[in-house]
DNA sequence: CGGAGTTTCTTAGCAAGGCTAGATACCTAG
DNA sequence: CTAGGTATCTAGCCTTGCTAAGAAACTCCG
């Protein structure tokens, strides 16, 4: 018989303690979490708009304007003004922008892959066959 | 055959995702993530002096001083100065401190409960059989 | 005994990231 | 041409992370 409860708590300290242990990890990229992750919007799922990175970010507008004129100021995106009510701002990539993002997220799955390299091969199979669900996890967290 | 790559992006992509809902969650016990945390490490593992609070949370001590000051300012928690060299000092929760985190901890496993509960029953057993091994690939991580 | 070192915590001051409120600029509708 | 809506930015607040430096209590050794 499973405890759904006690499921739920794994997941929770799981969550955690992963997260934790890549923060590290993501400090040899020589830039924020904050900043590293808007940019990882931007390259893996092309330029948007302001309003959309925040929303994508889940945070207000005035912080993400904070977050991308630091990565402007690093050369590491660009921004463009487009036509439109309010003047809506493209923001996109560099190649600079891009190279940086690209490293720093095989950093963080070598990190993974080496960890998971430390388990048994059925404990390395039921994580491959639950890690695609956690994602699916969130989505209902964000409906409830 | 698995693809390693994969498994550690969607864990990767699905821890990110899981923390960043729960902190809505969060959001209703109308006090902050990092306070909460800290509050939890006191409730569930019993009191410990400051600066095994900063190693469990994983920050600076200056930073857990203040955090500790904000909750012994609410009344959750409560120092108390002990003999010893450096007078050491031990944290622990107050009656107000362990209620306030014992209603967010259910907050957050029925969220989670809740979220679980719109995937099949095969995914569900997947998760379950899962979630335990998270914790060992963060102190794998840590130990890298 | 008395000064040096050790240990633990706090104070001070900085950067970053979260927020809300209000300013600004543009476009559309009437 | 004005009124209203939209998207962004500016200003100013709080929290949280850090490091460096200080304070207090104990320990040790000359």
């Amino acid at each position: 018989m499973m405890d759904e409860r006690e499921t739920a708590r794994h997941l929770n300290s799981g969550a955690i303690h992963v997260l934790r242990a890549l923060r590290r990890v993501d400090r040899q990229a020589g830039i924020t979490a904050a900043r590293l992750s808007a940019l990882s919007v931007l390259v893996f799922g092309g330029p948007c708009t302001m309003g959309a990175l925040a929303a994508a970010e889940d945070v207000a507008g005035p912080t993400m304007t904070r977050i991308v004129d630091a990565l402007e100021e690093a050369r590491l995106v660009r921004r463009r003004v487009l036509a439109g009510a309010g003047r809506p701002v493209e923001v996109s990539a560099t190649a600079k922008g891009d190279r940086l993002m690209r490293r720093a997220a095989d950093r963080r799955l070598d990190a993974l892959i080496t960890a998971m390299g430390t388990l048994s091969d059925a404990d390395r199979r039921r994580l491959a066959g639950a890690a695609p669900i956690l994602d699916r996890v969130a989505a209902a967290l964000l409906a409830e």
